[in-house]
DNA sequence: CGCCCAAGCTACGGTCATTAGCTTTAAAGC
DNA sequence: GCTTTAAAGCTAATGACCGTAGCTTGGGCG
């Protein structure tokens, strides 16, 4: 299938991400790819639009596996539940690949048809969680940017080594999804009728 | 003081700031700065450690603003209408500049007494405008980490265009304050002893 | 067996960070 | 005013890296 016994997008790819989860975002240089390849800099350019879409594909194969694991860890559980279990998922994912914390707020560009359709069935997962609240459709736009905002910010300031204080981190975060959850079930609750 | 009416460090620090508002930190090039200061890229070493030192500089500076921003918008309020209000203040900042969601992760390096005493800046004004919930010192510690988790992450998905949908983002965050302040004041109120 | 194309290569140009070492100029003291 | 001097600036050079052009090769398929 192909000459030379060789690479492919998604070996590449996969060395791109070791890359980063080794030493972050800024240590990603298609020399480096190159080098743990095998191969010539060039030669890249065979499997690789620039590093510009390496960037993108890096990105891309994150959210997609972000989907994966809330989609696992939300199956079988219910309501404040499953709010609870994405969290907890989404927070361990980052602690088990800090550097990655940028792929997760990736804007897809206006026509990235693949991008956004992975970022899309995160926001999914979220939404199927939220049905048992019974938000109508612009509350649980609300509610999910909420969730996404507090268990994203705080795994990836976790990440990036932002929490100095000696407190254990693990009772914040319970904190945070105390409150969130119960956010979540006083905003389903209190439905003032205009504002 | 100093010969051929020259630069500064902190013009520099100024130039740099322009860059990345204007394009993001991947935009920040000595070369760059070296140009708009109408000077060759060496000289800059005069003012300048080295990029990463350049980065540094503007960290600081923009840890500090922030600082000094979310002091004035917590005096004179109280409890949630603070803590309401430095959202607010925290938020619009990020709008203003998106650009630089990034300085406000930093995480200061050993040792670096500068810039961790202007992260410190930052916590010490959510730690006063959380006094009068009377938490103890780990919870307010708690308290302040999801204070910060959710309204930066909030702000910095705004930031990073993170939001795709039509739905208003201002109404979102409408909804995550209210969370917040009433998080908090169930965090104060409920105190089981042990668990 | 021979064709073809994808994967790989070398050579090259451009941008950038950084170092070394020289020149100049403004300020400070005489 | 004149000299000294240290800081501010310069040019030259090196090395990393991205990206392009164009050549080479080897494997699959007729």
């Amino acid at each position: 299938m192909s000459p030379r016994a060789g690479l492919t997008t998604d070996a590449v790819v996969e060395l791109a991400i070791a890359l980063v989860d080794e030493g972050g975002p800024g240590e990603l240089t298609l020399a480096k790819v190159a080098d743990r390849a095998g191969v010539a800099a060039p030669s890249l350019y065979k499997h690789v639009k620039n590093l510009a879409d390496l960037r993108r594909l890096i990105d891309l194969r994150v959210v997609k596996e972000m989907a994966e694991t809330l989609k696992n860890a939300a199956t079988g559980r219910e309501g404040g539940d499953a709010v609870a279990a994405l969290a907890d998922a989404y927070r361990h994912y980052l602690q088990a690949h800090p550097h990655r914390t940028h792929a997760l707020t990736a804007a897809p560009d206006q026509g990235d048809v693949e991008l956004s359709a992975a970022t899309h069935a995160v926001a999914e997962v979220v939404f199927a969680v939220l049905r048992p609240f019974g938000f109508d459709h612009a509350r649980s736009v609300h509610a999910t940017r909420c969730i996404r905002a507090a268990v994203h910010g705080f795994a990836s300031l976790e990440a990036s080594g932002g929490f100095g204080r000696p407190e254990d981190v693990g009772e914040s975060f319970e904190v945070l999804k105390k409150m969130l959850v119960q956010g979540l079930t006083d905003y389903a609750t209190n439905h003032p009728e205009k504002r």
